[in-house]
Parts: C-alpha cells; sequence; structure tokens
DNA sequence: GTCTATATCCCGATAGAC
DNA sequence: GTCTATCGGGATATAGAC
C-alpha cells in the first residue's frame, strides 16, 4: 500500500510538473513573440490548453509567469556555460555563449522583457532562484573575461563590468532582426555579422 | 482691418502650433521614461495641463502621438548630421552622430518604441513624413559609411546595411542604463565606452 | 484542480455643453 | 478648442460549483 501511495504522489507531482513546464515553455514563447506587456493570460491559457483559472491556481499573477520564464532562460543560459570545455581558451567559450544566445533570438526564443516595468522588476529581484541565477551567471562570465583580459585577448582597458554588459545586452539586439526582415542573409550569416561587431568591431583591423 | 486680421490668424496659429509643440514634447519625454505601452494618454495630458479630450482635437490617436514624437527625433538627427563640417573625415562624422544619440538616451530623451506594435507600425509606416525622414538619414549615413568603408576605416568586410542598423540599435542599447544604475561611471565615461566597444569592438588590438 | 462566469479596474476614445 | 463626464472594450484576477 505504501509503495502505491507513493506511486500515485509521484505520479500526480510528475503530472503537475509537466503542466507546469508547459506553462513556462508558453510563456517563453509568447514573451519571445510579444513581449511581457502583450502577452496576455488569457493566450498563455489558450496556448496551454486550460482555463485561465488553472492557471492561476500554478502561478499567483502574470509577473510571476514572467518570473518562471526567466528563471528557465537562466537554467539554460548556465547549461550552455557548463558545457564549454575547460581546455578551450576563455574568449572561445565566450564566444560561444553569446553565439549561442543569438541563435535562440533568432529562433525567436529569447523572452522579451519590457526595459522598465515597475511590477515586473520588483517580482525579479524579489524571486531568490531569478537573483542567485543571475549572479551565477555573471560569475561565471565574469571569471572568464578576466582571464580574456589577462592573456590580452579582451581589451584590458575595458572594464568588465561594461563587457559582461555588452553581452546581455545581445539578448534583446534589434540588428538581428532588421537584417532577417531585410532578407537576403542566411541565419548562421546573421549571427556571424553580429557576432563579429561585437567582438572586432565595425572599423578595420 | 486686413492686416489686424493677419496678425490675428498668424498669432491663433503661432498659439496652436506652440501648443502642439509643448504636446509633442512631453510625449518624447514620456516615451523615453516608460515607452509606448506604458505610456498612457491621460499622463500626456496632464503633462501639458490641458484636458484629454483637447488633446484629441490635435492628434486623433496615441499612436499619432508617438508618430509625431518620432518625426521630431528624425528632424533633430538630421540637423545633427547637417552640422558636421564637411571637411571631417566621414567616419568621425559617423563618431560624432551615434554619439550624439548615445547622449541624448543617458539624457533620458530617446523615445524607445516597442519592438513590435502592429497598429505603432501601421501608422508609422503609413506617416510619409516618418519615412522620407527615415529615408533620409538611411542615405546621408550610407554615404558617410561608403566613404569610411572606401578608406578602410570602416571594415569594408562588413555589409552596409548591417553597419547602419548597428548604428541604429545604439539607440536602444541597454548597456548605457547599466552601467549608470551600476554607478561609478560618469555620463561621459559611459559614452565613450559604449561608443568605442561599438566602433573598436570588445576585443584588444 | 479544473471549469464557467463574473467582479473590478484601467485606458483609449467620444459626446455634448460652453 | 476646451472642458466634464462617460462609453465601451479588454485585461487581470477571483468566486463558486463540480
Amino acid at each position: 500500500m505504501k509503495p502505491t501511495t507513493a506511486v500515485k504522489i509521484s505520479f500526480k507531482q510528475h503530472m503537475l510538473r509537466a503542466r507546469e513546464e508547459a506553462i513556462v515553455q508558453a510563456v517563453n514563447r509568447l514573451l519571445a513573440e510579444k513581449g511581457f506587456e502583450a502577452m496576455t493570460v488569457d493566450e498563455v491559457a489558450a496556448q496551454v490548453g486550460i482555463a485561465k483559472a488553472s492557471l492561476y491556481k500554478h502561478f499567483c499573477s502574470k509577473e510571476a509567469l514572467a518570473a518562471a520564464a526567466m528563471r528557465l532562460l537562466l537554467r539554460r543560459v548556465l547549461d550552455v556555460i557548463a558545457a564549454q570545455p575547460d581546455s578551450a581558451p576563455p574568449l572561445e567559450k565566450l564566444r560561444a555563449v553569446v553565439r549561442w544566445s543569438l541563435e535562440v533570438k533568432l529562433a525567436g526564443d529569447m523572452p522579451q522583457l519590457p526595459g522598465q516595468n515597475s511590477t515586473l522588476r520588483a517580482t525579479l529581484i524579489a524571486n531568490e532562484d531569478y537573483l542567485m541565477g543571475l549572479q551565477a551567471v555573471s560569475d561565471r562570465l565574469g571569471e572568464w573575461i578576466a582571464a580574456a583580459q589577462a592573456t590580452g585577448a579582451l581589451n584590458p582597458a575595458l572594464p568588465a563590468r561594461a563587457i559582461l554588459y555588452t553581452f546581455f545586452a545581445r539578448a534583446c539586439d534589434p540588428v538581428l532582426e532588421f537584417l532577417k526582415l531585410g532578407g537576403g542573409y542566411p541565419d548562421e550569416q546573421i549571427v556571424a555579422l553580429v557576432l563579429s561587431t561585437c567582438f572586432e568591431g565595425l572599423c578595420a583591423r
């Protein structure tokens, strides 16, 4: 009996977890497509195939939905960071992470947060998981940045924070969309172009 | 009598023009501060000091308000472009224009448009003045870009369009805000940092 | 926990007097 | 042209039955 009960509970928890993952994935897609303000909770519910009231049993507010999507994004970034081989030069590892974020954005999977939304900002900075994930990403990238500056691969004259922020900003760089809408370039080349301008700049070398 | 009437009409038109300019300026400020979606027409009316219904006598929709602000921005950009001395190298003229836009953004005067707002996009591309202004800016900058690439100042391997879009994208670069919020850097240095990473890139030279 | 139905609020836009 | 007052739509969030 105990095992059966345990199995039942586990099964229930599994289903609940799966549903919540489906919700977060739908939120991620909608955030990437329309941004936070334009996304409506009705759309999320319709996308998942449940009633809106059911959504609020899992997430108590629209901001909580977005926060969950952001935590998912941070987990994915940390996975990509962890997947880089230790032996690779720091600069190449940084390029790989930035390239990944550009590919995600170009694929329409990068959630777009509004520049300054008071309620959303409050929810995010009040969320420990989010803050710890953000700190972890910053720390890992910060180590690589310092190492790359030490070897002279990255410009040592730039503050490390400025470099880090420049990487973060690639996640909302409109140049990708501009080039895609303009047409004439395959996705790989668009990514290569933006990556080049980010690291090598616009001036000739 | 004729002169008096003429003066009266001119005076009225002048007042009307001044009021509309005040409206557009308020819209510009609010767009820079909160973005299009978060800006409410009530706020604009309150800022100008008139009733909301009076606003709609000048501009028939919220989108029209934003479009007017964008036309103002394009005029200001064209003025800055025209102010560059012909004798200066094209690269320096481009740097000056980008620097100006960074300074405007850092001062909180750069209107922020939503990435993809269907109704606003429709209003903008339906506005001849806006489209012509945008074309004029693109043309003038495009000439300088081509010249700078010809002399080898800008990387000739990059498509000119990619360079142009990269300049446009500086108007919504969040790195400025990040560095400002982080503290520790005066505005001039923040502008210099972003300008440097834009043209010279992150890698050492 | 899931549903239908509804409360509540906010915002863009308008009516109509002056 | 300016005002006060209001309409109508849409969005977040909740009530209450099952």
